[in-house]
DNA sequence: ACTGAAATTCTTTTGCT
DNA sequence: AGCAAAAGAATTTCAGT
């Protein structure tokens, strides 16, 4: 990706709504050219689309905890994910490398909240779980540096 | 919260620059009470901010991965967070309760990034390291469902 | 690919209920 | 809190280089 197309997304990640007009004075170009690339960058799909970045605790939501899990029959295929995608609470789904066979981040509103989804989680994808809890969260979702 | 704030941030976490016009279309509410309201959101913080999202792959960074630490001197005050905060390819950073102090989550673009990385956090913060790379993303932060 | 300008739409302010 | 209308700014389209 060219360097100019770079700095629009640092720009974006920072301040998603900035204008056209804002976005061609940082990087140099006129506000119809900038348009022209967002819109390319849109078209190619490395931006993916735009959204608001709330705050989980001011939403009802201040609970936030990582659940690896881990099927129980490893003879079975495993489509967890698919089976999961209907709870809400489950805000991202990894698939990674290691012991357990995927990831998810989870926000509830309150402990007994996090029991119910466990116990939710467990009876659709057939699968053990550990759970970590998230106590505070120093930073989240920083835009990468360029 | 109330219900119609709780609406018009679902529909903000789905496309972040719906506009007023829209939204008030499917709150049932004209553009100036959206946009007082949305005004009030921000100021309460509940809304933070907003953001593109964007395709890592597509901008170089195909490479995520979760990186648990934990102090090697546990009698120190742990300042790990504030240490590491320098370093970009460090998207969030949580305090997480269990065996470990720390969950980062990190992207890089490709397997010997990671391997500089992981150095350089750990003489930063003097920690241990844990890694659990990331094969696929199912999904990822999806938007609350009100 | 970028520029500049025109047409359209959205944002923002203000006054009123 | 909400609505409507007017002013200002941004988006979007288009012709030209």
């Amino acid at each position: 990706m060219e360097d100019i197309d770079r700095k629009i997304v640092a720009l974006l990640m920072r301040d998603g709504r900035m204008s056209y007009t804002d976005l061609g004075k940082s990087t140099g170009l006129s506000t119809s050219a900038v348009h022209q690339r967002v819109r390319r960058l849109e078209e190619r799909g490395v931006i993916r689309g735009y959204a608001v970045v709330v705050d989980h605790e001011a939403v009802g939501l201040p609970l936030t905890a990582f659940i690896s899990i881990k099927p129980i029959d490893p003879s079975q295929p495993d489509d967890s994910p698919d089976r999961l995608s209907g709870i809400p609470e489950i805000e991202a789904c990894y698939s990674v490398a290691g012991d357990e066979s995927y990831i998810l981040k989870v926000r509830v509103g309150r402990p007994a909240d996090l029991e119910d989804l466990l116990a939710r989680i467990r009876s659709s994808a057939n699968v053990t779980t550990r759970t970590t809890i998230v106590l505070s969260t120093p930073y989240e979702n920083r835009p990468m540096t360029a």
